[in-house]
RNA sequence: CGGGACGUGGCGCAGUCUGGUAGCGCACUCGCUUUGGGAGCGAGGGGUCGCCAGUUCGAAUCUGGCCGUCCCGACCA
């Protein structure tokens, strides 16, 4: 395996994190500070995760649409809480065309505003209810301590922004967007092991009535928050207007959710599932899930490899080959690094044998294969590792997380891992306190793993960590 | 934005204390030999030492200011 090409995770996490991104060519610090530019084997990853979200943000009915970068500056004052929480990390354009603005503009931290005002002027009628969107965008939050793909100034992402007439509607979607999308997509594409939640006051989204989220434990213990579903109430339909007419001819206001995943996603991939040699990509998200190597080139090898890649995707794998001329190992190692899940070597030896090499990323070992039994065995071994990863984390947080009943104790036990402790323990008395030691409450649970609809049940449990 | 560390060819570093005009490893280019786990030999190219002032005959080195990166916090997807 590769050797002295990587700082360990165990020697300096955030050192190594950053090796990864640079080593497996992700992507590099753009020229404005917390800026990223997302490189070619970065931009597949995030393509793939685009693809899986797309198809399942559809499925649940929404439709995609596109609106403005630029936000006048008036429309975020209008919802107060909203104004409050992301005032300070606004870009505004004061100048353009030569000369200064009247009215400031806003580039778009997030979309509830514009989008607001637009929803006001389409939904007239009950009959055009819900109203579900979503859009592919870029947002700008002047953030004060970026960090490549976790916390960058611009960041890309899906935001839903959908419309209901009644509570009940409005609360079933943003549920709906959190199990059926977001953590359907986590699970099985990902291969994290999500906590669903909802946040407590001091973690809500600026606006928000209710912010459920989805939470991974990464390999250092620390938690990151990879996705978030709002109910946003009647805060912003009261602020933009947005308002129907029932079928008894009354005007009411509506209920408005939004939700949100980022490219933050990638980074999370990358610390969920990295090890000292590189990055290990989740085999369904993976953009080569097969890399076929000419290991030596000798009599008809050449052709055997490609003869191998067509056959794999014709069966749905997704196989590209190596034909480099660089040494072998070389190219072995940056497959590692760049966490390929399934190399098929293939040489001369190989050849002899009618078999050829298959080098497991995740499960770890080589074995011979018979050129006929390929596809049979790449797709067990993709199927096999997808498990592998998942299973892995998921005892990672099985064993790192600590049932407290103190905030003492959850504060100890946080220093490596998560903490639950009883909500009705912690209160937002111990939320503040735990804050002092950069612990913070990631969500709170129902002992069933299910999502509670109040923080005010008595079995409500908090789970407690530092995070990202 | 507070605390700390650091900015020297693409990357990683030495040189800074004690001022004298820049070096090493990797990478890169060309040639030959190689290719089953980071190849070898030979020949090359590339840096106004983060930026701006100042001190000095002379600054990578000393002084001041600024900018950037990373870590730890506060803020946040």
């Amino acid at each position: 395996m590769a050797k002295n090409v990587l700082t360990p995770q165990a020697e300096d996490f955030p050192r190594w994190y950053q090796d990864v991104i640079a080593k497996a060519e992700l992507a590099d610090n753009g020229p404005v500070r917390g800026t990223m530019v997302i490189r070619p084997y970065g931009w597949a990853i995030w393509e793939r995760m685009q693809a899986e979200m797309d198809a399942r943000i559809k499925a649940a009915g929404a439709k995609n649409a596109y609106f403005p970068l630029f936000i006048p500056e008036s429309y975020l004052t209008r919802e107060a809480e909203h104004v409050e929480g992301f005032s300070p990390e606004l870009a505004v354009v004061t100048h353009a065309g030569g000369k200064k603005l009247e009215e400031p503009v806003i580039v778009r931290p997030t979309s509830e505003t514009v989008i607001g005002e637009y929803m006001a002027k389409w939904t007239q009628s009950y009959r055009d209810l819900p109203l579900l969107l979503n859009q592919w965008a870029n947002v700008v939050r002047w953030e004060l301590r970026p960090r490549l793909f976790l916390r960058t100034s611009e960041f890309l992402w899906q935001e839903g922004h959908t419309a209901h007439a009644t509570y009940e509607d409005a609360r079933l979607y943003a549920k709906r967007i959190h199990e059926e999308v977001y953590a359907d997509f986590m699970r099985r594409e990902l291969a994290i092991p999500v906590v669903l939640g909802r946040k407590t006051a001091k973690e809500r989204f600026a606006g928000a009535t209710n912010t459920l989220t989805l939470e991974g434990m990464m390999g250092d213990g620390k938690a990151l928050q990879m996705g978030t579903s709002h109910e946003l109430g009647q805060n912003f339909a009261t602020a933009f207007d947005i308002n129907y007419l029932t079928e008894d001819n009354q005007r009411e206001l509506c209920w408005t959710t939004s939700w949100g995943t980022s490219t933050r996603m990638v980074g999370g991939l990358i610390m969920a599932h990295g090890d000292d040699d590189g990055l290990r990509v989740p085999p369904r998200i993976a953009p080569i899930q097969v890399l076929v190597m000419i290991v030596k080139d000798g009599d008809g090898v050449a052709d055997a490899a490609r003869r191998v890649v067509a056959e794999l995707t014709d069966a749905g794998v997704r196989a590209e080959l190596d034909a480099r001329d660089s040494a072998f190992g070389r190219r072995a190692i940056d497959a590692e690094i760049k966490g390929i899940p399934v190399r098929v070597e293939i040489g001369p030896r190989d050849l002899e044998a009618g078999a050829v090499t298959m080098a497991r990323r995740i499960a770890g070992g080589k074995s011979a294969v018979p050129l006929g039994e390929l596809t049979a065995a790449v797709t067990a071994a993709l199927t096999a590792d997808h498990d592998a990863l998942y299973n892995e984390a998921l005892a990672r947080r099985e064993s790192r997380t600590v049932a407290c009943t103190t905030i003492e104790d959850a504060a100890q036990a946080a220093k490596d891992g998560w903490a639950t402790i009883p909500w009705r323990e912690l209160g937002t008395d111990g939320e503040a306190k735990l804050a002092e030691s950069a612990i913070s409450v990631r969500c709170l649970v129902l002992p069933d793993g299910s999502v509670p609809r109040t923080e005010d049940d008595d079995d409500v449990i908090a789970v407690v960590a530092r995070a990202y």
